[in-house]
DNA sequence: ATACAAAGTTAAGTATACTTAAATATTTTG
DNA sequence: CAAAATATTTAAGTATACTTAACTTTGTAT
C-alpha cells in the first residue's frame, strides 16, 4: 500500500527532477521534506523495492515509469483540489495550497474525476501550473519567461507563480497581481536587480526574489 | 496531537454511547472498529491520559466533555462533507459516506466553515442525521419512528436512514426510496415482520432488517 | 596522491498503531 | 459459592516513519 508519506516523497522527487532533470540527491530531498538524511536513505530503499524509484547507494534516486505515473496522479489531485476550492468555495489562491496538501492524499479516483468534470477539465491550477490529465499527459502551456528576464518598456501578462508560500501570494494580491494580470516593466535597478512595474494605474517596486517567482508572457501589442 | 486513529475512536465511542447511553465496553468498540481488544485497551489508556475519555480497567470508556466536543467536531466535518459532495458535485447518497470517511480527517476549521456557509448551514446530512453546529450544539430534528413500528393504513415520510451501507442505500434508491419520500404501509406479515408498502405507484415488500434501518414521520392527512 | 570536508549511509533508539498469545478479572451458572 | 465461561488486559512482537550519532564513501584541493 502507498502511504501518505510515500506519496509526499514521490511528489517531491518529481518536482525536483523537473528542475534538475537528473537523479535527485538524498540530501536535497531531505531538505525539501524537512526530514533527516537518514529517513531518506531508508525510504529510498523501500521505494526502490516497490519499483517506484531506482536507487543506488550514494547515487541519488530517480522515478521509474511507475513512480512517475504515481507522482503525476498525486499532483493531479493536488491541482484539481486547488482549482475546485477556488471555483466552488471561493477560497483565494493563497489559501488553496495548504488545504490541497492534505486532501490530495484522501481522494478516490472516482471523486477526482467528478471534480475534474465539474471544472470542465481545466488545464491549469490557480497558480498557473498545468494539471496532469487522467492518462498522465501534461497539457502544453505557453512558453513563459521569468520576470527577472523581462525587458524595460515591454508589457507582459502574468501566467505562473512558482512558489505557493502564503505570504508571497498575499503580497502579490495586495499589489493587484493575479493570474492574467497585465504588467509593464518601467526600469531595472542594476544595484539589486529590483524592478519597477506598472500594474493598473500604480507603480510598484519588486525585489529580485519576488520577481524570480513570477512568470510572464510577452504581450504582442507591447508599445503604446 | 490528535491522529486519524484517535479521531475514529472518539467518533465511534460517541456513536455507541448514543445508542447505549452508558459506558462503552472495549470489546464492542473493537468489533466496530475492526481491531483487536488489545488495541482498544491500549488506546483507552492514551485517550484517558489526554483527558478525552474516562477509563477504568474492565469498566469500559466514556467521553469527557472535551472528548465529546472533539467527537462532535469530527461528525460535523463528516456530515458537512457528505452534504457538500452531494450538493456541489452531485454524488449520490450511497457514494458520499465513503469519501467523507476519509476527508473528515483532513479538513481545517477554516475550510469546514466555508463548506457550511456554501450549504447555508444545513441541519441534516443526506441520510437525515443532524449536523452538529460550530458550537457543538445539535439541531433539533422532528421526532421520528422506526418503519418496523409503522401502522397499517398510515402514510409516512422518510426522514432518516441509520445505516450507510452502500448496498442498502443503492437498494433503497432502486425502489425509489430517498429522503422525504412518501410511503404508505399496506400490511405486515407477522411470520417474518416484513411489510408491504406503496411508494409512488408501486408496491414493494421490505424485510424487517431493511425496515429497521429506516425512520419516518407520520403524515397528518393520512387517510385518503 | 593524500588528506580532508561534505555527502550519504548505517546503527540504535523512539512513537504510533497494530497483532497474537498468555494471563487475569468478571460474570454466569450449577 | 466455587467452577467454568467470558471479557478484558498485559506481554511480546511487528511495521511504518521518524530521530541522533557514528561511520563510510565521494569529491576536491593542494
Ligand atoms: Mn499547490
Ligand atoms: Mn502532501
Ligand atoms: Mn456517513
Ligand atoms: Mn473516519
Amino acid at each position: 500500500m502507498i502511504t501518505i508519506s510515500k506519496e509526499d516523497y514521490l511528489k517531491e522527487i518529481y518536482n525536483l527532477s523537473c528542475e534538475s532533470r537528473a537523479k535527485v540527491s538524498t540530501s536535497t530531498l531531505a531538505e525539501k521534506l524537512s526530514v533527516s538524511n537518514a529517513a531518506i536513505s531508508e525510504m529510498a530503499k523501500k521505494l526502490h523495492n516497490s519499483g517506484l524509484v531506482t536507487y543506488e547507494k550514494y547515487k541519488g534516486v530517480k522515478l521509474t515509469g511507475k513512480g512517475k505515473r504515481q507522482a503525476l496522479k498525486i499532483i493531479r489531485r493536488h491541482r484539481l483540489w486547488e482549482s475546485f476550492l477556488m471555483d466552488a468555495l471561493g477560497l483565494s489562491w493563497s489559501e488553496v495550497h495548504a488545504e490541497a496538501e492534505k486532501l490530495e492524499h484522501q481522494t478516490s479516483d472516482f471523486l477526482i474525476d467528478r471534480i475534474d468534470e465539474y471544472l470542465n477539465h481545466p488545464k491549469c491550477d490557480p497558480h498557473g501550473h498545468p494539471i496532469p490529465q487522467r492518462d498522465g499527459k501534461i497539457p502544453a502551456v505557453p512558453q513563459s519567461l521569468n520576470l527577472t528576464a523581462a525587458e524595460k518598456g515591454n508589457c507582459y501578462t502574468i501566467v505562473k507563480v512558482v512558489d505557493e508560500n502564503k505570504e508571497l501570494m498575499d503580497y502579490l494580491t495586495s499589489i493587484s497581481i493575479g493570474l492574467n494580470t497585465e504588467i509593464k516593466l518601467i526600469e531595472r535597478l542594476s544595484f539589486d536587480n529590483s524592478i519597477l512595474v506598472v500594474i493598473g494605474n500604480s507603480n510598484y517596486r519588486l525585489s529580485e526574489q519576488v520577481a524570480s517567482k513570477v512568470f510572464v508572457t510577452l504581450n504582442r501589442n507591447s508599445n503604446e
